[in-house]
DNA sequence: AACCAGGACGTGA
DNA sequence: TCACGTCATGGT
């Protein structure tokens, strides 16, 4: 890892730091683990996690679970999301052609949980045929981008953890911690941070994964102590 | 009992 | 471009 290293920058020493106190995240969480029971400690679910191993996604179902996921997960709890994901998998609809042939109605009632669910049900849809188009072939940011839902973070989302590309994924707790601690100013856009993080840590898809996954989980804990001001100090920096 | 969660889109300035 | 409003359930 870049502990190797001599000379870090200091977004790479953060990563140090996170990675050492909190170890290997083994996201993106995938619903068959949970039998499996991989079962790290962890924040909110402590389900679906494989720590230390990136050989996921392994199966096409895999892969069309997490960009599922990936949508169901917008601007709500993974908690939620995941019991979404579960019924979508019981009704065994999680799929492409199912989700496509299923009526928007019963979809959205199965993903409720999860919130916004007349959106994230035109959501899935229109990914879904947008999925199935791609037979196979591994997506470009740009092509992720034109499918209505589909954002720059859960397009960065998706390729780093579903088509295991290294690029960087940019959330809210990436904004609030890094200006909190200076590096980033609290109004900086998306298309700014990402170029910043990824000139500043080689490509590497286990270092990007873990990242901002280690930033996510870093998030989570700050927040339950209500205390953002930690930030910092909490990565003994 | 307000506040927020692993955002994105539509609108009017 | 940008600042807001909207979408919606369930935790704490």
């Amino acid at each position: 890892m870049l502990t190797h290293n001599i000379k870090m920058n200091k977004i790479e020493r953060i990563y140090s730091s996170l990675y050492k106190k909190y170890g290997p995240q083994g996201w993106w969480p995938l619903l068959e683990l949970n039998i499996k029971g991989v079962n790290p400690t962890k924040t909110g679910s402590m389900k679906g996690y494989h720590p230390g191993d990136y050989s996921y996604p392994c199966t096409e179902k895999q892969r069309f679970e997490i960009c599922v996921g990936a949508i169901l997960t917008q601007n709500t709890s993974w908690i939620q999301a995941e019991k979404s994901l579960s019924n979508l998998n019981s009704a065994k609809i999680l799929n492409p052609k199912s989700i496509i042939e299923i009526e928007r109605g019963k979809l959205a009632s199965l993903i409720k949980p999860a919130g916004y669910f007349n959106q994230k049900s035109r959501k899935l849809k229109e990914f879904s045929d947008f999925y199935f188009g791609l037979k196979g072939k591994i997506p470009s940011r740009e092509q992720l981008l034109n499918v209505w839902g589909i954002g720059e973070e859960t397009a960065d989302s998706m390729l780093l953890y579903a088509f295991k590309i290294p690029t960087f994924v940019v959330d809210a707790y990436t904004k609030r911690i890094f200006s909190a601690l200076g590096i980033i100013n609290k109004n900086a856009k998306y298309s700014e941070i990402k170029p910043l993080f990824e000139s500043s840590i080689k490509k590497n898809l286990e270092i990007y994964q873990e990242y901002h996954a280690l930033i996510v989980e870093h998030g989570k804990r700050i927040m339950e102590k209500n205390n953002q001001a930690a930030f910092a100090a909490d990565l003994h920096l």
